[in-house]
RNA sequence: GCUGGGGUGGCCGAAUGGUUCAGGCGGUAGCCUGCAGAGCUGCUCUAUAUGGGUUCAAUUCCCAUCCCCAGCUCCA
């Protein structure tokens, strides 16, 4: 479904306005997304990042953008030098356990993967040619200790981005011990001289023996992949600063040219009303929500049903509702598969023009989920009275499926619902056999069999048209 | 301390200077059903933190207060 006269409005970090999206290349959007250090599993609150990314592509890509998408993997840091050295193994080892599970899990969230997860550790070559240009164009020295800084004094647009004078910054307890080194304190690592804590990582290079600083991993894979200008950069609220107001500035420093033209943050979640943190309890992984037993789906809808720069408070019991949710668009799309009508009325497509309006709209108004939704739920429950009425038609319905189809496509909750699955005999012929006992009045039996395969995750519906039947998901 | 975001019904969450403040979930009554489920309909008490102000009219704009959350150098 492509729309070129839609406009899709975007909130800008760095304007702090929605704004009109325009592609530096019509009908392409290339985005990067900040992704995962891989030091450990990932916890609710970054996939929430991670599915809003997501929901941006699937709308982009819904309006008619081929849609380019980078994520980086952050392999080299504090945390995974230090959990490989904890674990006694090579970094590369240790990280790779960590993308894997990670790729797993955003499979399992029915998240569309990238076209590249470069990684910082296969890129260091990139970075260290900025960290060259910068030292040229004199932004960036090399401090006392032989790491080499950005000297913000030398970018008078530092700050753009997060609206941050850096003059007020608390000189608090998380500065640097190494802030002797630099010129000034904000002043921020593009490249760490090795250390001995460091052990055996390290590369050998120009700028001597060391690692990476943080944010220049980014600026260097971007601008790889993407190009010195691009489109779209998004990540966490938290992120914004310092990485990207560090990022921006080291890019356009050295490019002396725009790096991103839209900037865009999506909010934190709380869980049960409280900071996630491991000290209240209330930290979440991915994998301890399906070891509880929830379905991935449930846990995506849950998470992506609020807008993204919305504080989101996570419960146990939104994920009841969410699945309830889930389980109205599934039963929905399940009826609207068993049409089998032939009267046709203007209803429907007018419903569906009607939808189609308000779901766009409001997903071209900043990814305006909520009110997106509210249309759906609208339609569905429109298309219910006129599917009580058995006022509709079979080609109707088909085109219902369709737009039901191109609406999880931006979504992705709903998913292939099962028609016609193949039941295994022995419950075929249970069915068969309550068939029987309710034919015969014998409501005993056919509640008990009913029971019986409730237990093992098959839902029973009488209908006027006769039995159906349903495997049950999970919560 | 500084800088932002926010406080809406039983819960989650939209929206808006103006007829009845979306939608989801839950509860409840009814229709349908052998029952259940699904679906539909009604209800869910004064729902917009508090106190002022601007306005013919504010939940929406302004001010103050209280509370919550975040950022303040490598946490999405």
């Amino acid at each position: 479904m492509t729309n070129k006269q839609a406009s899709i409005c975007l909130f800008n970090t760095l304007t702090r306005k929605k704004e009109t999206f325009t592609s530096i290349v019509p009908d392409k959007a290339k985005i990067y997304t900040c992704g995962p250090t891989v030091y450990d599993y990932a916890h609710i609150g970054n996939f929430r990042a991670f599915l809003f990314e997501d929901i941006l592509k699937r709308w982009l890509t819904y309006r008619g953008y081929k849609v380019i998408h980078i994520m980086n993997l952050t392999d080299i840091d504090d945390k995974t030098i230090k959990g490989s050295q904890k674990k006694g193994i090579p970094l590369q080892d240790y990280t790779e356990f960590y993308v894997n599970a990670f790729f797993e899990d955003i499979k399992a969230l029915n998240i569309l993967p990238a076209d590249v997860y470069p990684k910082a550790t296969e890129h260091i070559c990139e970075m260290i040619k900025i960290i060259q240009i910068l030292l040229k164009k004199g932004v960036a020295y090399k401090g006392e200790d032989g790491s080499i800084y950005f000297s913000i004094a030398k970018y008078p647009e530092y700050g753009k981005l997060s609206h941050i004078k850096v003059n007020e910054l608390k000189a608090g307890a998380r500065v640097n011990q190494d802030e002797y080194a630099k010129e000034e304190a904000q002043d921020f690592a593009l490249w760490k001289a090795w250390t001995p804590e460091d052990g055996k990582i390290y590369w050998d290079t120009e700028l001597g023996r060391g690692r990476p600083g943080w944010h220049i991993e980014c600026s260097a894979m971007s601008m790889k992949y993407l190009g010195e200008t691009f489109d779209i950069h998004c990540g966490g609220i938290d992120n914004m600063f310092p990485h990207h107001e560090n990022e921006l500035a080291q890019s356009e420093a050295s490019t002396e040219k725009k790096f991103v033209n839209y900037w865009m943050h999506n909010e934190h979640l709380q869980v049960e009303g409280k900071k996630m943190s491991k000290r209240f309890g209330n930290f979440y992984t991915l994998r301890d929500l399906l070891a509880k037993g929830y379905d991935p789906i449930v846990i995506r809808y849950l998470l992506i049903s609020t807008h993204y720069r919305q504080q989101f408070n996570f419960t146990f019991e939104g994920l009841e509702s969410a699945k309830a949710a889930v389980d109205r668009l599934r039963n929905f799309v399940r009826r609207i598969h068993e049409v089998e009508g032939t009267t046709m009325t203007e209803k429907v497509s007018t419903l569906t023009s009607k939808l189609e309006a308000c779901f766009g709209g409001s997903m071209d108004d900043d990814l305006n989920i909520g009110t997106a939704l509210a249309a759906l739920f609208d339609f569905i429950r429109e298309m219910n009275v006129l599917l009580d009425a058995n006022l509709v038609s079979k080609e109707e319905a088909v085109q219902v499926g369709g737009l039901m189809i191109r609406i999880d496509e931006v979504l992705g909750v709903i998913g292939k619902v099962e028609i016609k699955e193949v039941l295994s005999e022995d419950v075929d012929a249970l069915v068969q056999k309550r068939e029987e006992a309710r034919r015969a009045k014998n409501w005993k039996e056919a509640d008990t069999i009913r029971t019986q395969l409730k237990a093992i995750g098959i839902i029973l519906e009488d209908t006027t048209q006769g039995v159906r039947w349903h495997k049950e998901k999970k919560v």
